[in-house]
DNA sequence: AACGATCCCTGTTGGC
DNA sequence: TGCCAACAGGGATCGT
């Protein structure tokens, strides 16, 4: 992993590899230890069923048990039964820092811990959150709706199979919808189906058990290369894993942000295109329809 | 039920 | 050079 010197700015989007380093840390950080202090400062952060102030209530005085993670969900069990469940959305990340470190911009999220360090989210976007559910509520969360975790969980080909079954959407669509698999963002899911050589267009029902194979193949392995590599941060916007180094994934990629760039497998000019108002990338020859 | 469109938000970029 | 519209995307919501 490269460490971030000087003004260079950089990015990542959290996708399964990047929550899934940031999980590690944060267990590393929290496990064991008690939320003297809670402060969250937008109300964007604080959503569903809880206010900013009733998310600092919640926590406040809790100890963490376990941090774990589900899909680009981290889910992080309290001593009181409690669940704090945090998603970075498109822009955030966890930070863990010593009391006397600046804070960065768009903090809107501190925890104290009783060791003295503080666990803070910093997401400019406002598209991530931070909620406190009880059992009921959990149950009833976007969580629940998940489908099996792409890395720890993968479904077997005839789960898949089943999922994908009868469906007209592009395969694309059917693994941003986190339903069938849950984990890929925009970047993997586009990495993995040119691994796969699998048209992003394809309607899922339409892959046959071969198909979803190698499909599922594909997706451990840019997952696991993506989390060996410290995940993928891009050179646009300046968020960092906790410990404020840069993931090395970048360099990995095939298709993602290369349009018009030479496929690695075969030198044809990557392609463009919308799926969901989402930024599609693949290669016309590897992955025909 | 499944699918697609739209919205949220702000730092950055590209065009004029 | 300066301004501003366009762009990026995960998930919620809504209309078909």
């Amino acid at each position: 992993m490269g460490t971030v010197t000087g003004p260079s700015l950089e990015a990542f989007l959290p996708e399964l590899p990047e929550v899934e380093i940031t999980r590690r840390h944060l267990e590393e950080a929290m496990v064991g230890r008690r939320l003297e202090r809670v402060r969250v400062t937008h109300t964007r952060t604080a959503r569903y069923n809880a206010t900013t102030g009733e998310v600092e209530s919640r926590l406040s005085g809790r100890r963490v048990d376990t941090v774990g993670r589900h899909g680009k969900f981290l889910v992080i069990g309290l001593d009181d039964g409690y669940t704090m469940v945090a998603h970075m959305g498109m822009s955030g990340r966890f930070s863990v820092a010593a009391k006397t470190d600046e804070e960065a911009p768009h903090t809107h999220f501190v925890a104290v811990l009783d060791d003295g360090a503080e666990v803070r989210f910093i997401d400019p976007r406002t598209f991530g959150f931070i909620a406190v559910f009880d059992e009921d509520e959990l149950s009833d969360s976007a969580l629940s709706r998940l489908g099996p975790d792409a890395w720890v969980d993968p479904p077997s080909v005839p789960i898949l199979m089943r999922a994908l079954n009868g469906r007209t959407a592009p395969i694309k669509a059917l693994l941003l919808d986190q339903g069938p698999i849950a984990g890929l963002g925009n970047i993997y899911a586009d990495e993995a189906l040119h691994l796969a050589g699998i048209h992003p267009l394809t309607p899922g029902g339409g892959l046959d058990a071969t198909e979803v194979a190698g499909l599922l193949l594909a997706i451990q392995k840019v997952l696991s290369e993506a989390i060996e590599s410290g995940g993928t941060t891009l050179d646009d916007l300046a968020y960092l894993l906790p410990d404020g180094q840069a993931g090395d994934n970048l360099s990995r990629l095939g298709v993602y942000a290369r349009t018009d760039e030479p496929c690695l497998k075969c030198g044809t000019p990557v392609e463009r295109i919308v799926v969901r108002a989402r930024s599609t990338h693949f290669c016309p020859r590897c992955q025909a329809l």
